[in-house]
DNA sequence: AATTTAATTAGAATAATTCTTGATCTCAAT
DNA sequence: ATTGAGATCAAGAATTATTCTAATTAAATT
């Protein structure tokens, strides 16, 4: 990881782009699988597991948790979903294939991607130790957006 | 937040520069949030609650865990104490109060502060949505430590 | 079609954290 | 010193997210 992707910026809250699925090993595309993905390019705010797999079972009934659970972990593995982790409790799920890190309001709850500067990595103005290795990262931060700025005042 | 800082880099591993513990409001100074703050200075090495809770139990047997949990919440929200994530599972805890990201070695488990270059700030890189008003961060990398790659050779 | 391996399901189990309640402590004002 | 109010602590119960287990089903391969 740890390498800029061009193309599209924050997408506008809902949009499908539809990267490809490409799976590692002997992993196969099932149909769990694809289900759990396209919910997640369909409505783009960040579910937990818990989120997805109610909008899963519209339109496969049977699933289990433990399938999205496994699915979730399975796509970020092959790096065509990331985890994030703003709040202590659940986690959540995107799918924006782009380097990228994500701002929480503390006062909405609301998630929103945040792009690199043209040129950066996610490890510029970071004084990495001597021959370390980074194959991920995860930037949070945390604060209030505008428009709850607004109503505070 | 979102301020840099001087003086000392990456501590040693152990140091005890007693940062001074100013909590906020009507929160009180007690003798278990000053052990529990102890601890975490005394040895840097990113622990759990509930290794936390075993250390201060030595000298103060009749602490509870939740007692660490709070203590550790307030500290945390005093600004004293960075609560680390860097896995899923049981959360860790810092006292150092520089801005400063973590590198998590996927091998050997090891954590190390990672300290911002000069002139640079949390938000450096990152195209901020306008208007957002950021209180706090966190940045983890995951990898492979120096040491932890030379066994893989 | 048979075989092999991977994936799914349902529910149980685990583990971290939070909550609840009553007792205790601190501080400040009487 | 006494009192009252609010903060904190302790112990254990409760909650919640996630992982594990074992049996079944599905996908790919021969």
């Amino acid at each position: 990881m740890v390498t800029s992707t061009d193309s599209e910026s924050a997408p506008p809250a809902d949009a499908a782009e539809a990267p490809k699925l490409e799976l590692l090993g002997d992993l196969r595309m099932t149909k769990q699988r694809q289900v759990v993905f396209d919910v997640l390019m369909e409505q783009r705010d960040h579910p937990t597991a818990s989120e997805v797999f109610m909008r899963v079972k519209d339109r496969m009934p049977t699933i289990s948790l433990a399938t999205v659970y496994n699915c979730l972990e399975t796509l970020s593995q092959c790096g065509v979903v990331k985890t994030v982790n703003v709040e202590r409790g659940s986690a959540r799920y995107c799918p924006n294939q782009k380097d990228h890190a994500h701002f929480f309001c503390v006062e909405c709850g609301a998630i929103t991607d945040v792009d690199l500067g043209d040129g950066q990595t996610p490890t510029s103005g970071w004084q990495m130790p001597d021959g370390v290795q980074v194959d991920q990262f995860e930037v949070a931060f945390r604060g209030t957006c505008p428009s709850c700025a607004k109503k505070n005042i």
